[in-house]
DNA sequence: TTGAAAGCGGTACCAG
DNA sequence: CTGGTACCGCTTTCAA
């Protein structure tokens, strides 16, 4: 790999021009442009890019932080961001948080100084306290000589704040998703496994369940919501206990699809049929949901969709001149039904891609 | 975010020394030290890596280069390289090649030119053409500044080259699989669902597969070959296909695990059991494996290690000064068996990490 | 122990 | 249209 100084040696002209000719920046004689390219790529020549962010302060590398790779979702988020940040040419700096706050705050900092143009952000900030809070102020204020360095925050949006964010409105999928339990399936007693407590889009889901419940006039039962950790296995467990207690319900309401997955196989194994004694909703839409026997009825999130979007925002934001006011996109789930709540249902795996 | 000329001037000491005090490379006296340090802190100073690239020649940045994020296997090998990159005060720039040469040839000149320091590559480069030489040996003489960029390569060794591999022995894997099919599980007409037949894994799985047979003295029959496309659909499809046209088989070996589960879902939905009448084993041991009914018997790659471990690998030769030739690291794999080869297996989903 | 100054590889302005 | 030059932020050598 060679530098401009060479390729303007070989070539006989000077650094600037060969500069010029490189980034088409300024009219050069045709000869001139000729021979440089040539050389160039003789001598396989590409620009230094740590120089070029040195000097213009773009680096043309954008930062992705989410919480885990292992949680499918963000595969598929991931590959979404990948796909427009390739056709906008820029690369992909990635880490995972494994919900750590503080490796969070170590992250970006670190993101920063590397003089990343911006960042895609799954935040654990969840807090409500002054710690948190002014993380969350100084996330709106990143920035490399002088220029901001835009934040995006995926799955939900900071309050009173100036970042932008592409979310998903978990309540009303969640409301929607036990109000068909309820009307359509004509399921009352509807167990919730929930999110560890302190997730926001868990909390968001228990919310909506509530309200479905309410809205129906069900009275909540505490007991009915159950705590899972996004496995499979706690899915498992938390029916499995469930059933061996013999505690009764009709209904599962799942807020990730990985624990859905751990009911059904539960159920399947105790012999409870499913959807007849038992129908199970799940969040998400991952692929394993159409994996499953019977297959998963769910919440799909347009995971891919959610990449794009988060990365097509930061590239505006990235091109426009002016600050503005916090904009969230919110972009809409979709209901699918499938063998776990419908009897009968024609399993079909040609619309799996996977 | 400011820069060491501010943090200089606020304390009033040379640039120079402020250097001195953030890389502890000299000795300064404590008090200067102190002072550079306090305000350093209270401007939440950073060093910018653009600068130092550009001086030290080292990014403290690798690439890894998957073909596709999709593939379950790519990203638990990611997550393997991201632990020991992160204890190593590694960042990573990702990107895909989805099985594209010449996207990962340019991919592999972008990062050289973004002056990573290393790169992790699950190459595409599978052809003897001249094209493809030349493309391997480029690889082994990458380099910025004079220094090697070193490059370590995913799951199969280019031959004649000095480009180190961390590996699995596909090969002996896929022999063990089928030779235990026919010995243990008594079966002798076994169909395989192989990869697309450019991947290098792929024939040496049909080898592996061939080899066994020819030692149990079963004549191979090349209908017994059927290709895939690593999804679960193609595996549904192959299989469903066989069934229909009445051919008669006892036993599929999947190159994969996608393939795998969509030969087990079309066995259940045509009435076939698993694995009286049709056996099962996948290849890889995804989660997927332990999610259906029956579980699919298969043989375990470490995928995560297979990640630490290059990353190690890559570790190792940045530090080294002197070339050496091409070091491979062969992994070993593990045959897991589960319900899909084993009658009356216990399902049990304790061990499963998803 | 400390400071000044030379570059790393580019870009962009200014003069010719 | 072309070349010279200052500078981006940091590290390191050389002098003081």
């Amino acid at each position: 790999m060679s530098n401009i100084k060479e390729v303007a040696q070989r070539a006989g002209v000077s650094i600037s021009t060969v500069s010029r000719v490189m980034n088409n920046s300024k009219r050069v004689s045709p000869e001139l442009a000729e021979k440089v390219r040539t050389v160039a790529f003789e001598l396989g020549y590409n620009a230094n890019q740590a120089a070029q962010s040195l000097r213009g302060a773009k680096s043309k590398r954008i930062a992705v932080i989410i919480t885990s790779l292992s949680r499918t979702f963000f595969t598929s988020v991931l590959e979404g961001i990948n796909k427009i940040a390739d056709d906008c040419g820029y690369t992909i700096l990635l880490a995972e948080t494994h919900d750590d706050l503080t490796r969070e705050i170590e992250l970006v900092n670190n993101f920063v100084s590397q003089w990343v143009d911006g960042i895609i952000l799954a935040s654990s900030a969840y807090g409500k306290d002054q710690f948190t809070r002014n993380y969350i102020s100084s996330l709106a204020r990143l920035e490399k000589k002088g220029r901001r360095v835009p934040v995006v925050t995926l799955e939900y949006a900071f309050e009173h704040s100036d970042i932008d964010a592409v979310v998903i409105d978990s309540e009303k999928a969640a409301y929607h998703a036990v109000t068909y339990l309820i009307e359509q399936i004509g399921r009352r007693d509807i167990v919730h496994i929930s999110l560890p407590s302190t997730h926001f889009m868990g909390r968001q889901r228990i919310t909506g369940y509530l309200r479905a419940l309410h809205d129906a006039g069900i009275p909540m039962r505490s007991d009915y919501i159950m705590q899972g950790d996004y496995t499979t296995y706690s899915g498992y467990r938390v029916v499995k206990l469930l059933i061996q207690t013999g505690k009764h319900f009709d209904a599962v309401f799942c807020a990730n699809d990985q624990m859905a997955v751990g009911a059904i196989l539960a159920c399947n194994e105790c012999g409870v049929s499913i959807p007849d004694q038992v129908a199970i909703v799940g969040n998400d839409d991952i692929f394993a949901a159409s994996l499953v026997r019977p297959s998963l009825t769910s919440i799909q999130v347009p995971k891919y969709e959610l990449g794009m979007s988060a990365m097509l925002r930061l590239q505006e934001r990235l091109e426009e001149d002016a600050p503005h006011r916090q904009r969230i996109v919110t972009l809409d789930t979709q209901f699918v039904e499938r063998g776990s709540t419908l009897k009968g249902y024609q399993e079909d795996l040609k619309n799996l891609v996977w």
